[in-house]
DNA sequence: AGTACCACCTGACGGC
DNA sequence: TGCCGTCAGGTGGTAC
């Protein structure tokens, strides 16, 4: 699950579910989630501690805790979070428990193991270091032409790479270059600058709906390519059968009659005509 | 600076 | 039913 809108709904779920509550310990079922700190150190830098607010950069999540330290939370391809009471509703692949004063908890789920914990002295300087791109459900239209025109290669590739802009990764590429009409192949140095505008709009656009509704796909809008995005399934628009090709290791979904390969040539073309 | 491949892990699914 | 290959929303390393 794990892009942008999902990490957004973590954070959302967090906020309404588990700030301002003193933490009475933590329980670090697998260590391999931890980064920089072992298990006990994190029990005695958390306990006592609450976490007070939360902020996202791309698809990390920050809880800021009480002393101004950030606990970075990432999903890898399957984690989650979940708040609950009692100790035997424990969610499967529960990595990390906090357990609340409140007899409250938060389990990091994580089943296959790709997720990560850390903590940070500061946030921002993890984003730097990192040397992630700006977030992108709030990236503006000049920076994110200027990181996408500093890149060579596929379109599809631009949108993933999170130093040139963070959050994006396989599956909402596909809907943003979906609704943008642009095929995932297509050369990012031969995008149009109206091809970078659609780009732009529909990043923010696609993110910030997704998010909204939770980056549940039965929540999306019916325009959307995603709850389509198998074998066998239908463009929404045109209803013809979507197709993949390989793009940076991955599959992209995409639909060959509305994001043709040569969508610039063929205007081109046409207009000659 | 690209891409291609491998690695890290577990689980679901289709084919035999 | 069981085994096997393949694939899955991420990232980091390698080599070319």
């Amino acid at each position: 699950m794990p892009e942008l809108p999902d990490v957004e709904h973590f954070r959302n779920y967090v906020d309404a579910n588990a700030l301002h509550k003193p933490i009475e310990a933590v329980d670090v079922h697998n260590d391999y989630v931890l980064e920089d700190v072992s298990p006990e150190q994190l029990g005695r830098q958390l306990k006592g501690r609450s976490f007070e607010r939360t902020s996202r950069h791309g698809k990390n999540l920050f809880l800021e805790l009480d002393n101004s330290q950030f606990l970075r939370m990432h999903f890898g391809m399957t984690g989650g979070v979940s708040v609950f009471h009692e100790l035997n509703e424990e969610p499967d692949y529960t990595r990390v428990r906090f357990d609340f004063a409140d007899g409250d908890h938060l389990s990091f789920l994580d089943l296959r193991m790709f997720g990560a914990i850390q903590l940070l002295d500061d946030a921002q300087k993890y984003v730097a270091q990192q040397h992630l791109g700006p977030d992108a459900m709030s990236v503006n239209l000049k920076t994110f032409r200027d990181r996408i025109a500093a890149k060579r290669g596929s379109v599809k590739a631009a949108l993933m790479d999170q130093e040139a802009i963070a959050g994006i990764g396989n599956v909402y590429s596909d809907e943003i270059l979906f609704q943008s009409r642009i095929h995932p192949s297509a050369d990012v140095q031969k995008l149009s600058e109206e091809d970078i505008r659609k780009l732009h709009s529909n990043t923010v656009k696609v993110l910030k709906t997704a998010a909204e509704r939770e980056a549940d796909p039965e929540k999306l809008p019916r325009t959307y390519l995603i709850p389509h995005r198998e074998k066998g399934g239908l463009c929404p628009r045109c209803k013809t059968e979507l197709a993949t090709v390989k793009a940076v290791g991955r599959t992209a979904w995409y639909c060959p009659r509305c994001q043709p390969k040569q969508h610039q040539a063929k205007k081109k073309l046409a207009r000659r005509s």
